[in-house]
DNA sequence: GATGAATGAGGCTTCATTCAT
DNA sequence: CATGAATGAAGCCTCATTCAT
């Protein structure tokens, strides 16, 4: 989506840009987030960034890759050393605290992950999203099929709904537990880890195994 | 939220802002929706507009809760002769599907809660998002309660992840049943009632008490 | 095309944006006249030329219609005296003399005149100069019939081609005696009775009856 | 107008530059066509455009010296065979009938004629109009003088009046049959060639020898 | 001689809010 | 209490031109 200028340009421009753009948009969102004040920030003149990127949105587009890029590989390697095979809901509970602890650390991720899922246009929020969401049902798919693999998850449950409902949770999980006012029941602001297991342990009676006691 | 000189109003002039206010809402969002459009639509002048309201978000929060009412009474119509009782899943089924529909035969209603669920900058949505999520809480907690009463669903359940999870879901499925772009799994903008039965199952398998076969 | 707003304005705001406006679009035309120039100058805010007209087309097109309803209204006074029925061509000749001098007395008109049949982009020049011309085409066909009536015109001319030459000739006459460029054979801008003289010979000898001698 | 450095250049280099800036000029006009879009539809760093050309005006007025002298040279080869000796109007209607298919089979040649012709800012319009006028008057009055020769044209006609029209009405004929909006009598845009016939019949009505029944 | 990134003024338009009537 | 004209900052985007490489 940049243009061939963008990567032509220092990489302390660039980064410069980035980080007035990820600042702006993760304040105001998209709609409301303003080129002049990102261009302001950044120390570049406002016509500069149309020589970057074609229109507004295409800037908004390229943030939210790279984001889901950096989220997607932070993920693997969290993920590679958990003990997936031997408890793979012990794994999954480590994973969603580490996805959780993730935005937690990492604001403009948080906030770009805000942006997309809160943005009300619909052209807007559609064009954004089908990227963003490529990365996380290809993982979360692989992540499923090995806990039938595994046997913890039942091969005979509805996974499309588990993948859907995760889907919806993990959106949830991210920005309930970093922004207020948005679950007033389990305390995700307050004490995520807990509210991580309990989540879990939903997820775990509804498509896991039967517990041998 | 709206001032005192707005309760003294005639009902006709209340009615034709409100009237006005939800259409412009509903097709342009909060951020985007002109009170301009919204004092011409209702044959209003534009200072009237804050003579009744403090601002844009005092009279989009005063809408968002009168939808919040109205969604409340509709829900509460169709749950009542629902057989709690005797089949407590089925009654929630043929209550979501009911919820679904409700959004999609009321534009407005949906324009609305989509407004708020979808609106990024913080303090707009906490403060819309708080008024709205009391009324839901109560009701789906009453619910939950019966539930257990009927031996529906377990007591050592943890029912708290449930409604917290409930009222995500809601959100999700008034939304994404009748916006494009929002789930790309489920099917829910394609086949609502299906996706609705899965999610129920889901929470069945989760929550509810073990079926006798 | 003025809004409502513009209507209830008072008669000096009015006369001071109009003045502006036909300032900066004679001297720049329409596509680069600009809207910011005009408010300035017209000590009004940007927004209210909004309030005003719908857009900078709507405020050109008013322009427009006025400077030529001005036009018509001077060339139906200078008309009515002449002695259209005894020296049909003498009347033509002192009307054209007439027109040439309301144009170099009317700078604003001129200039308008000018922005309309100078107007590049298509889409602007059809939608101005159809309100324009249509002034233009009436009145000039009545004066045709009259020629025809009173004899001084052949009634198996081609009384069409007549008005086409008339409706190019009035538009070069107005422009080419006041600005220079545009004429570089008869002189338009130094000598333009004598010029105007020469131009109704030629329409004498093409559509005129013989003289008898 | 060009710099020396643009005599120097590879005739591909400049034919590229040459079709791109017709190309643009034509679709958008003098004012609003971009240097940006020229230079990479030519594959040429913008910066280039400054060492060819001092600025805008400069290449504009270029390629308007092209595309007259290109017009003139059509003309001349389509008036060669013509008999202006045996039949002047025809001859001439001929003549006018391939001017005003040049420009239909020549979009670029009708679209910087259009530019010249309809440019508003007076210096650009002078600096423009003074190059192109001079083939063409040298040219006309050629055809004239000829005319007058072979007894076609009444010796005693006011002939520079003939030319002045002449000169209006070829612009004209350029444009309105290829550009609509600009003539709403003789339908020129519709039926070119009656329209040709009709202005001829004027012309030899106005300067023409009396014919012999 | 060629490049193309940087500039920054300027383009039109929208809109919540104020305040005199 | 209603009105609605006025405001002016802010919105996104375009573009001819410059200049260091």
């Amino acid at each position: 989506m940049p243009t061939a200028t963008w990567e032509r340009l220092p990489a302390a421009r660039r980064d410069a840009i980035v980080a007035a753009a990820e600042a702006e948009f993760a304040a105001k969102g998209f709609s409301r987030g303003s080129l002049n004040v990102i261009a302001r920030e950044a120390g570049v003149a406002k016509g500069s960034l149309f020589q970057y990127f074609d229109d507004k949105l295409g800037l908004f587009a390229y943030l939210s890759e790279l984001a889901s890029l950096r989220i997607g590989a932070a993920m693997a390697k969290h993920s590679a050393p958990l003990p997936w095979a031997d408890d793979f809901f012990g794994a999954f509970t480590a994973m969603l605290t580490a996805w959780v602890g993730h935005f937690r650390n990492h604001p403009a991720d948080l906030a770009l992950t805000a942006a997309v899922n809160l943005e009300l246009d619909p052209d807007t929020r559609v064009a954004v999203r089908e990227v963003v969401n490529r990365h996380y049902l290809r993982s979360l798919r692989r992540t499923i099929d090995h806990g039938v693999q595994v046997g913890a998850l039942r091969a005979d449950a509805d996974l499309d709904a588990c993948l859907a409902l995760l889907l919806l949770v993990l959106s949830h999980l991210a920005l309930a537990a970093n922004m207020p006012g948005l679950d007033p029941v389990l305390g995700l602001d307050t004490d995520p880890d807990q509210a991580v297991e309990r989540v879990v342990a939903v997820f775990r009676a509804a498509f896991g195994t039967p517990e041998v006691t």
